[in-house]
RNA sequence: GGUCUGCUAGCUCAGCUGGGAGAGCGCAUGGGUCACAACCAUGAUGUCGUGGGUUCGAGCCCCGCGCAGACCACCA
């Protein structure tokens, strides 16, 4: 019984059961090996809210083929998985869960209690999206496995928000934020997202205190106008310097305010004149600290008007708009509307429109921070790959303003942070303390904020591997190698990784960043939840299995460039994997007796495994021209491929491997290779099964960073040698990845099996071109070109058996052509099938007319080109010999093929 | 307003440091050939957005323009 893959391809059968074994013999754990190189990688932690979407599939793909492939390589690869603990997303989930089943909100609760919920929340969901990753085949280790808001991880929070605080880097203060109305909570300017808006400018006359005409000003927002303390003209603008100094009046309100001058206001835009808020605006903020001018705020937290609206208290801001703009009118304040498209902040979660608030908040002092971390960029430590997003890199940092830290919610790291209730001392501490140093109260009051979620992301590259403690893991994994990531979060992540990794442990968190785009879908739109054009990768995965998803995210993209999702692209993906599988099977069916006993190989030693260790040089006397060939194009590859993976062109990688398996294995090895196999040298056939298993295992290697799954279970079907033989981990994911061998390029070996594949292909085209069928046997004549006849006729056997020719004639002069023939040129022959009855020379002539035409033209360029005097003094002498050797070639070509066509002219008369 | 990306075969996209335009899908023709019809063979299709420039030579480098998109800034 014969020992072979399924008949049809299902990777359904396998790819449970494979992932499994890796796990379990633990082929994705790291060890500390002082022997061999760390690559590390830590994977960017999903959230534990979240499902697992395309943008995760291809982010952890690309880690994926960068972790296999170095690891084949012999690095001890880590790629360290985890969660994150979302802050906002977590909690907002949270309470809406407690909304919907038990009518609750989270006061109700209080804190304590919705935290339970919440960790009950991450133990149910939290593993969820793990399990997904394991159906992309993720070769991360597992028993490191972290969340951002583990012991470990909170440890290096306090640690890091400690040091901070006590460098002067971390601050509370009084300063306008960003904030969110619907989350409760305030937001980092990275967390706010611009959008225009459909809006209108009012213009409202402040009349004179004095009586006067007072001053008109624009503005988007007029609910602010309860906040406002001044209007602002620029010093230089004359409409208004009469009124400078004098106080107008605030409609209706009643109160008087100055009108004094600033820079900001820009005579151009509206009136001139601009009303000050400075609670409720970052550049009025500027504007009244500048002028001393007080801030009033007008808006509560919940985006209701407060008191100083008076008869308007209690009201949403945009209710309150409406109704005092009604108001203004009627009152006959309001002089114009302008309808405009506004841009507005909104939260990057909810997108509710963000409201600037004067608050008390904790903040990083950027500056000293930054600027290590341009440096770091600048002198090359830290490298974006594609290059372009280095730019956006140092742009976001050089006009960084401090980081708003604290947010206002319960689920996250808590502030490290006490007030001493009876002195008023703050004490900021790793450890919570248990009475005021200051006083010696034990009357403590912790913060009640906790951390922004990045804030604890930050530090993700070195708190996963134990700092702040010197561990064995973090000494020799860190820093780790590469961070692969969406352009979308570098402001978020990248940023806030570097600079913190710069600050605690001196060096940038990893050399290199790899940049990628978004997957969007078939029309080029964003994939969404609200559009609901997302494509779930596990419906994907169950359907063409997780190696064509892999294949598919990995190739036919450009790195740091957004992709489209086209399902006739994972169908070329399953396809080819299809085409691996069975050309696998063809192989191991010729390797096996009909027991399912493997047939004897030729080795090289031994131990052979025909394997990329084995020496092929040593059997360079066994090998036939094609072994000879096949190999050098493995060879290749293998330094193609070697290169690509390396610059993280893993694209050309992927392309140039399935390349090689389709077009150079299948199509021309095998089908050579048959008619070995086939016959009756016993002798032969075992070079022949060894080159089969070496070409197998090298081109199943080459690939198994894009597609574990199949290589590993076609792997298992392979003879392995002796010393592998009882091996219960030989898997490919443990074999050593191929080198490039200079002695396996076999130049002349190469050069006939070009040659008797350009004959095949003529007679190929000849044969389509006169509609006589594939299986009609033909003969062939070949006219060879002087000093090409070893050359050519070495291909007798291949044009044999691949063009379905029984017999071929080699002859040296002309004279010897048959009459009734089709012929065709090429470099260094001239192929000539007689077809008998079947003789059409009207295509005959319609395929020489062409052919002579494409070689007019190719001559005609040649010659232009060695014509120009430019060319010929300054282009390299070798691209000169090479353009003078074509054109030989070519003119050769044309007068044969203008032979041919004047007898087939003549012929037609 | 600033920065960046894209514009290449009907569609989706490759094209490394400048040296004769490629793939997949689709299309046409022929083929159940003993690994594979999720296949095989053969073939057709391109003023590489546009106008200049540099160069012996430009899809690739430089400048201008057009169209599409992204990000940052902007909310009088």
């Amino acid at each position: 019984m014969e020992k072979n893959l399924a008949k049809t391809y299902d990777p359904k059968d396998f790819e449970d059961r494979i992932y499994e074994a890796w796990e379990t013999s633990g082929a994705f754990r790291a060890e500390r090996d002082p022997d061999r190189k760390p690559f590390t990688i830590v994977m960017p932690p999903p959230n534990i809210t979240g499902q697992l979407h395309m943008g995760h599939a291809l982010d952890q793909t690309l880690q994926d083929v960068l972790t296999r492939f170095r690891r084949l390589q012999g690095y001890s690869a880590l790629w360290l998985p985890g969660s994150d603990h979302a802050s906002i997303a977590t909690e907002v989930k949270v309470v809406e869960k407690l909304r919907e089943e038990e009518g609750k909100e989270k006061e109700d609760l209080g804190r304590e209690e919705f935290l339970k919920r919440a960790w009950e929340w991450k133990r149910v969901y939290g593993g969820k999206i793990t399990k997904q990753c394991r159906k992309l085949g993720d070769s991360c280790d597992w028993e490191r496995e972290r969340f951002t808001m583990d012991e470990g991880c909170n440890k290096a929070v306090r640690h890091f928000f400690v040091q901070l605080y006590n460098k002067g880097l971390i601050y509370r203060g009084n300063r306008l934020i960003n904030w969110c109305p619907q989350c409760g909570t305030s937001l980092s300017d990275a967390e706010v997202e611009h959008e225009d808006q459909t809006g209108s400018y009012w213009y409202f006359r402040y009349p004179g205190a004095d009586g006067g005409e007072g001053i008109v000003v624009a503005t988007s927002r007029p609910e602010t106008m309860f906040g406002d303390v001044a209007i602002a003209v620029h010093p230089s603008d004359e409409r208004y310097k009469d009124l400078v100094g004098k106080n107008v009046i605030l409609p209706l309100v009643g109160k008087e305010i100055p009108v004094i001058t600033d820079i900001y206001p820009d005579p151009e835009k509206g009136t001139g004149a601009v009303k000050i808020t400075p609670a409720h605006d970052e550049n009025d903020f500027m504007v009244g600290q500048r002028n001393d001018l007080p801030t009033v705020c007008c808006i509560n937290e919940d985006a209701t008007m407060n008191e100083v609206a008076g008869k308007y208290e209690g009201m949403d801001r945009y209710e309150c708009r409406k109704a005092w703009v009604k108001d203004l009118e009627e009152a006959g304040y309001l002089v114009k509307i302008e309808e405009m498209v506004i841009p507005a902040g909104t939260c990057y979660r909810c997108h509710t429109v963000v409201e600037p608030m004067l608050s008390d908040q904790w903040f990083v002092k950027m500056e000293d921070l930054a600027k290590p971390a341009i440096e770091a960029a600048k002198k090359g430590d830290l490298r974006h790959v594609p290059e372009r997003f280095e730019k956006i890199y140092l742009h976001w940092l050089e006009e960084i303003r401090d980081w708003c830290i604290s947010r206002q919610l319960w689920w996250g790291h808590r502030i490290p942070a006490w007030y001493c209730e009876d002195c008023g001392e703050l004490i900021v501490a790793e450890e919570d303390p248990t009475k005021c140093p200051k006083c010696g109260s034990g009357n403590l009051r912790q913060d009640e904020d906790v951390l922004d979620t990045w804030f604890s992301s930050a530090l993700w590259p070195f708190s996963t591997l134990g700092w702040p403690e010197e561990t064995e893991d973090f000494k020799y994994f860190y820093p780790t190698d590469v961070l692969v990531t969406g352009y979308d979060i570098i402001f978020f992540w990248v940023v806030r990784m570097v600079f913190s990794a710069l600050e605690t442990t001196g060096s940038v968190p990893f050399s290199d960043v790899y940049v990628h785009g978004l997957v969007r879908d078939a029309q080029g739109r964003k994939m969404s939840k609200s559009l609901g054009n997302g494509i779930d990768p596990l419906e994907v995965i169950n359907q063409y299995g997780a190696d064509a998803l892999r294949f598919m995210l990995t190739t036919g993209i450009t790195p740091g460039n957004d992709m489209r999702f086209k399902e006739d692209r994972l169908e070329a993906a399953r396809n080819f994997a299809n085409k691996l599988w069975n050309a696998s099977r063809f192989v191991i069916m010729n390797l096996q007796d009909e027991n399912g006993e493997f047939l004897p190989m030729l080795k090289c030693c031994e131990d052979c495994c025909g394997h990329a260790c084995c020496n092929d040089a040593a059997l360079t006397g066994d090998l036939k021209d094609e072994d000879k060939w096949i190999l050098s194009r493995v060879n290749d590859a293998t330094r193609y491929i070697t290169d690509t993976m390396e610059r993280y062109d893993l694209a050309l990688a992927g392309q140039r491997a399935y390349d090689l398996i389709w077009n150079e294995f299948c199509d021309w090895y095998i089908e050579i290779v048959k008619g070995r196999l086939y016959g009756d040298d016993e002798e032969d056939k075992k070079v022949a099964r060894y080159v089969l298993v070496r070409v197998l295992k090298s081109v199943l290697t080459l690939l198994h960073p894009f597609m574990p799954f199949i290589t590993e279970e076609i792997w298992s079907y392979l003879p392995h040698g002796d010393a592998k033989a009882d091996n219960p981990n030989n898997f490919i994911i443990r074999a050593d990845w191929p080198e490039y061998n200079e002695a396996l390029t076999f130049p002349a070996e190469t050069e006939k099996l070009e040659m008797a594949m350009s004959v095949i292909r003529a007679i190929r085209n000849i044969r389509a071109e006169a509609e006589a069928a594939p299986s009609k046997k033909l003969s062939a004549v070949i006219l060879c070109a002087e000093g090409r006849e070893a050359v050519v006729e070495a291909g007798e056997r291949y044009i044999k058996n691949l063009a379905n020719i029984t017999q071929i004639s080699f002859i040296e002069d002309k004279k010897d052509v048959p009459e009734e023939t089709m012929s065709a040129v090429v470099d260094g022959a001239e192929v000539y099938i007689p077809l008998d009855e079947l003789m059409d020379y009207r295509a005959e002539l319609d395929r020489l007319t062409k052919e002579k035409k494409r070689l007019e033209g190719e001559v005609k360029r040649a010659a232009g080109k060695l014509s120009n005097e430019g060319f010929i003094s300054k282009a390299p002498a070798k691209v000169v010999e090479e353009e003078k050797a074509k054109k030989v070639m070519y003119e050769e070509m044309l007068a044969k093929v203008a032979d041919r066509l004047a007898v087939v002219e003549a012929k037609l008369k």
